[in-house]
DNA sequence: TATTGTTATACTCTATAACTATA
DNA sequence: TATAGTTATAGAGTATAACAATA
């Protein structure tokens, strides 16, 4: 129940704030996790990708899918196999490079992903309703400083 | 790059910000991952294991390692094993209760893991310098109320 | 009977690297 | 040569459930 016991002694503010974020995001995760499971028989990484697409009408590019899913190609490619052997997903041929290929939602997969969006939209608020909605708003911005400050940073190895 | 194109096309406040908070978690977490990786040859829970036990001089049981670090207890078992074969904690008996062990650091385990530490605390630090002190402790108690939302709520199955 | 911890197992997710086919 | 995608593999990490010993 307490993954904020994990710091160092001196407890800088910095570390206190990594734990509380990696606690609250595994709380919710966990909880995400377990509904599609239970409910509609199926991943996280498996939801990831096909919410990928929803907004993408003419589908995504494998290499597009592994850079927004932040995981390398061929996993992708492995989530793609599973989820076009069910009739969701298909890839189509891409006019003028034969290396490429596009993965789009078939109908039966849209239909599908927007009933679990529905759901899992429902989880989501109900995760975070103990804030009121200026207080979602500060949360957002402030996380929006971490994104953009990692975006920025080269990512050093030191 | 974009976990965050994630959501339904309606974009609720509470979706946008939890595809944010999941976005800059693994963006933190994958760094520590692969830095505890290559300059320490260890991973995430062993770590995590280690930093529990390092503010109980006493030891903590595997039921109680279980429930902190949110996994269930077959795991606790396996990766205390790793470590103790490594020298880097021990199981201890308890009097009173045969069934129970208390897993507790070695001097080895311990200054292992403040090398560690020191070099984590650093990762943090780099991670969230794009926040000033008071962003931080906004953040902080932002948190705050999610988690403590969660602690307060049933875990609602619908 | 209930609880603590262990064992055995299966599955998902991941990165790496070698491979192919195109460019 | 370089790039897009695939294949093969190994290893984390996890949950589940059956089990032994003890309470």
């Amino acid at each position: 129940m307490d993954m904020e016991a994990r710091g160092r002694s001196e407890h800088p503010e910095a570390l206190r704030l990594w734990l509380r974020l990696l606690t609250c995001t595994q709380l919710v995760e966990k909880q995400v996790r377990s509904q599609l499971r239970e409910q509609f028989d199926t991943t996280l990484p498996r939801f990831d990708l096909m919410a990928q697409l929803e907004r993408k009408p003419e589908g995504l590019k494998m290499n597009e899918l592994s850079r927004r899913m932040m995981v390398t190609g061929g996993n992708i490619t492995g989530i793609t196999d599973q989820l076009v052997n069910e009739g969701l997903v298909e890839r189509v041929e891409v006019t003028g490079d034969r290396r490429v290929c596009r993965v789009r939602l078939t109908p039966l997969g849209r239909s599908q992903f927007d009933a679990m969006a529905r759901q899992h939209e429902g989880w989501i608020v109900a995760a975070f309703d103990g804030l009121a909605p200026p207080e979602v708003e500060a949360l957002h911005r402030l996380l929006g400083k971490v994104k953009q400050h990692f975006n920025d940073t080269p990512l050093e190895t030191a």
